[in-house]
DNA sequence: ATCACTTACGGGTGACGTAAAAATC
DNA sequence: GATTTTTACGTCACCCGTAAGTGAT
């Protein structure tokens, strides 16, 4: 058999035309590379290059075995891409969620159920969501509708309840339920990342303007020394207790305000997933 | 870089299932095959089995990387293969005819324009000389028709007369001229691969019953001991002196008894023949 | 003189074999 | 006890580098 050393050397060759220019970039003595394409002869039992007394060139046989030495190479590289990057995704587990509330939720027990892997989660659209679950993108992605297909898997989760976020000088600290409609035209402070509730507060407050915060610590810091109001939710208050210094918080009264999660994964896979999902 | 030996034992172990019998498969020692497999999980960084204390399994990784395997080797064999038929190929110009006269005065010139290749002849059927000269099976291919076609170099090469040949007490012996209705329903000596000429002579005396020898000398042998008549024609005169032995050769008159031939070769490889045709 | 290839020779890596240990059946 | 895998250790092959030689530019 051809070693895919001598391949390798063979292509370098075929590369840079003469042995001496090819040893270099392969970082070898020019004589074993005179040596190597010998042996490749050798192997095959067959005459691969024109020989002069101080040149050496490929004939039409030569440039067939570079041709196929190219393509053996080729897939090789392939082999160990393709191997690594399957072995990474066979240790990590890639939540999307179009909401990062139920991930608050999820995140700490899938970790626990899966301690020997790497979880991973992203906030997107829920279209995205779909088409990263179809090429194993995503293993579990988490939709705010249920998604019906036979290779699919889904499963109501949880609800998430919007929460307005003020101070106690505001004037709708003292309602009971606050409505969109009541708020339009204010400015907010949000997390960038709030995935389809951006959709939601910006149809339903078509004149309100929303501060958007990359980071999620930076929410607080604006909304503790600012007077701006912000928005919560019944996920976030149990998670985040911080959330509640000097603010108030109303639940909105539309229904659009109340989300229901649906956990969805690939059915071949559930299997792997279903201590998680005892777990809830 | 992956060498294949690391290759051939995977594959050898995803075959045979224990390290010890793969081992014996491949002749090495089976501890030789134990530390390729850790090295191969070196190289790529990745774990390729599940072990048990005295068990080893490939886990799904490991199943790719065999797949893999299996198509990197599966090239190299092709590549050698490949190679090797090719420099045949490079080496070797191969000849057909539809009938054996021709050949008879193509092959020395062929011999002595490429002397260092191997020069090979076949007669077969016009349609199987075409296919073979375009999936190169052929190299130059001789038909009794001229081959138009933009891709395909065609040249009138010589023409054969066919001869009955008879002793001298056969009624047709005095003869100058006969014809095929002359001779049909008589019992003939003839060369098995005459090529076109059988179809020729079976369409024009299908009466007549044809005694086919393999081999070229048993013609000879036959037509010197028997009164069969036989076949010749102005070229194996001219070439094959020995069969004027005690026979009177008398033309045919038919049209169909004068073959014209035709060289015929790709147009790509013609001035590789260039030397042979302007010898002609 | 420089460049390009080949041959010759010595060295070090690493692939292999043998031996032995540990574990399972 | 038989089988299977792993670890340890010594050996030898072979791949590489250096040096030297030949021929061409």
């Amino acid at each position: 058999m051809i070693e895919i050393y001598l391949l390798e050397h063979l292509l370098a060759f075929n590369e840079y035309g003469t042995l001496s220019a090819a040893a270099e970039h392969l970082n070898i003595a020019q004589p074993s590379l005179s040596r190597s394409m010998q042996k490749l002869e050798g192997i095959l039992n067959v005459t691969l290059f024109e020989r002069q007394k101080n040149r050496i060139i490929l004939n039409e046989t030569g440039k067939l075995a570079a041709e196929y030495a190219r393509r053996i190479l080729d897939m090789e590289s392939e082999m160990e891409r393709h191997i690594r990057a399957f072995d990474r995704s066979q240790h990590t587990l890639t939540i999307g969620s179009c909401a990062p509330g139920p991930l608050m939720v999820l995140l700490p027990k899938a970790a626990g159920s899966f301690s020997d892997m790497t979880v991973s989660s992203a906030i997107d659209t829920e279209d995205n969501l779909i088409k990263g679950l179809r090429n194993s993108e995503y293993n579990i992605i988490i939709l705010s509708k249920p998604l019906e297909h036979e290779d699919i898997y889904c499963k109501k989760y949880c609800t998430e309840q919007l929460y307005l976020s003020v101070t106690p000088f505001h004037p709708a600290a003292s309602y009971q339920k606050v409505s969109f409609a009541d708020m339009d035209g204010q400015n907010f402070i949000m997390y960038a990342h709030v995935g389809f509730w951006e959709d939601i507060v910006r149809e339903k407050m078509p004149h309100a303007k929303f501060f958007k915060q990359e980071d999620m610590e930076a929410v607080g810091e604006l909304a503790h020394f600012s007077d701006l109001p912000s928005f919560a939710s019944d996920i976030t208050l149990k998670t985040m207790e911080s959330r509640h210094n000097n603010r108030i918080h109303i639940p909105f009264s539309d229904s659009e305000s109340l989300a229901a999660y649906y956990l969805v994964c690939d059915l071949r896979s559930k299997t792997k997933f279903n201590s998680l999902f005892r777990a809830l």
